[in-house]
DNA sequence: TATTGTTATACTCTATAACTATA
DNA sequence: TATAGTTATAGAGTATAACAATA
């Protein structure tokens, strides 16, 4: 454990583990809310939408482009999901979930605790274990050591 | 615990979580292998081509389209990190790592075991208590309950 | 002058379909 | 006839740059 090839050898294996299961987790969500007909992009917005929030923080809480936020709220607009409400800065839209929304928000969440992989492969004492971990591994403010460019 | 209300929320949080920390460790990677000036579908091929394979193999194992495989053959032979070597059943071609490819491998390797999300936020004993409960959650064959359709 | 959102556009990733060579 | 890889092409997702309205 001292040596330090040895350490090399746990954590690159780790950081492997959590990038396979990264992609299988991705794809799992994906498969989820294909069944509801929405897309990842739009599925994650939604549930970010929770509470109405300029286009802007939209933008850099997902760390994309503005202008692509403008394309998902027309998404979502046309799906009637959300709707673009006036920020008293009258620059600012706020983007907001509509009863629709709210709807659609609610079945995310409930066909993702229903069926997902941490149920379908941890016990409740291994989740237990895992929450905490998982707690100090997320960063709240996002953004790695090297900055972050995509979305 | 047995108030599934309960659960529901437990669950549903360890899964958002999840999805949170998945796009973080894939965002992190790509800031790794873009010190290398690889992009993250070149790296992660690379990785798993330790071993030379069929393409066919490493279309199943990426989950993407043959096709796709044959265009990231194409980007890895012009950087001189892979060449196709001919199988002995006549239609398949392996993809193998070149000197330059094995090298990139191991950079890949030294550079994330150096710096990575979970070295930088767990200490040993959590990395420890982590590791089984990732290797539980990793399942070997991919697919989710769903079947997978992308890459 | 700086900032918010929009438009037009272009690029990257990935898939589908049709094709060639081999089995 | 079925399978491995290739080609051509198209679609989705996302970015960049220039712009209008507001601050």
């Amino acid at each position: 454990m001292t040596d330090p090839d040895a350490q090399f050898a746990e954590t690159g294996g780790l950081v492997k583990l959590l990038i396979e299961i990264a992609a299988q987790a991705k794809a799992d969500f994906a498969a989820t809310v294909a069944v509801l007909g929405l897309p990842v992009h739009l599925a994650r917005a939604i549930v970010m939408l929770s509470t109405p929030a300029p286009m802007r923080d939209l933008a850099e809480r997902l760390s994309c482009d503005r202008s692509y936020i403008t394309a998902l709220a027309d998404q979502l607009d046309e799906r009637g999901l959300v709707r673009r409400i006036p920020g008293e800065d009258r620059r600012v839209k706020l983007l907001a979930l509509t009863e629709a929304g709210v709807a659609m928000r609610d079945r995310i969440s409930r066909a993702v605790a229903e069926e997902n992989m941490i149920t379908r492969r941890l016990d409740a004492d291994e989740r237990r274990a895992l929450a905490p971990l998982l707690e100090k591994l997320h960063d709240p403010d996002a953004v790695g050591a090297h900055e972050r460019e995509t979305c």
